[in-house]
DNA sequence: TTGGAATGTCAACAACACTGACGTATACTG
DNA sequence: CAGTATACGTCAGTGTTGTTGACATTCCAA
């Protein structure tokens, strides 16, 4: 329990990076800069009806055209009510176009209108140039360690979803 | 405008990090990795009448006890209306104290009770248990780079409130 | 003493999440 | 074919967290 000791007693190995002091300058970290993460595209969001939950699944039928609606579900890890409220409005608005699938008529397979690709373009744009630039700041070695410790941090199924996007992507 | 090739131009330099490709799959570490951040204090929270801004809260005033309701305010990013809701369930419910000033009367001053400590204790395990499990896994080269690029990340103001409460905590 | 800063409160509202219940269409299975 | 399961949508209610706007109080400082 908050065991500031535990960590200082290994062998030859300095782990001073697992003191409680360094996890809590990272759990503060993470607050941070979340923060700002999000900062940007929630700029631009609230000039118009949409929020960060629209901009989620934007991103994510962006990255996988013609997902359903349970796929996203489970990415995003919301309730079907909560996702469908959004997507709802994503569709009244002309932004997302459902398609009943094909060998099973029960799905809907999501994709962005042109409309839906140029606001995720905006979104991504932003988002993308705070992200660039803090990894220009701190160089690809930092951002290796960045990633590598995000993903440590996920729970397993997000791990396996995440590294399925990763494969999808490049 | 989403400059895909706009890294692979410089000279010598490797700037591979800096492709698009690398950038979304950044932008989606963050989102996966802030879910498994916040899963576990969320999970004892839903528990009692409590959610995630009160755990901010008594995060906060556990690493600055003393501090002005404005101080944490600045911190949390949050409007007054909305921080005092919080507050004033903390208080009602015994887990933090309001202190007037002694040379500023205006300003309240807060700290937590026993029972405040406790609940700040059971939260901040949980989380430090995840990010302690992150950090062990990924190693310290990957931790500094972590913490490298999410400071980069940060708005410029919360840099500042980071790197104060940093050299206050050790 | 007057103005402004810090704090707090009330009211209204919106975004986003949740649970529970129900309905419809489709698919699978015995 | 009958029954069950799955996928999706929707209605209703609730809770947390955030926002504005308006206003009162208290106190410091010019």
């Amino acid at each position: 329990m908050s065991d500031g000791r535990s960590t200082s007693a290994y062998s030859g190995e300095n782990l001073l990076f697992l003191t409680d002091e360094q996890l809590r300058q990272g759990i503060e970290a993470m607050f941070f800069a979340y923060r700002g993460f999000t900062a940007d595209p929630d700029r631009i969001l609230s000039e118009m009806a949409y929020g960060r939950a629209h901009h989620r699944a934007i991103h994510f039928i962006h990255r996988a055209p013609g997902t359903t609606v349970n796929n996203l579900l489970n990415i995003l890890g919301v309730t079907k009510q909560s996702l469908n409220r959004v997507l709802r409005s994503l569709i009244e608005q002309g932004l997302v176009i459902s398609k009943v699938g094909k060998v099973d008529k029960r799905e809907r397979h999501l994709f962005l209108t042109d409309e839906g690709s140029h606001l995720e373009q905006t979104l991504s744009d932003a988002q993308r140039a705070r992200m660039r630039s803090a990894f220009r700041d701190a160089g690809p070695e930092a951002v290796a360690g960045f990633r590598t410790v995000l993903e440590a941090m996920m729970d397993t199924e997000m791990q396996r979803a995440y590294r399925r996007l990763k494969e999808t992507g490049a």
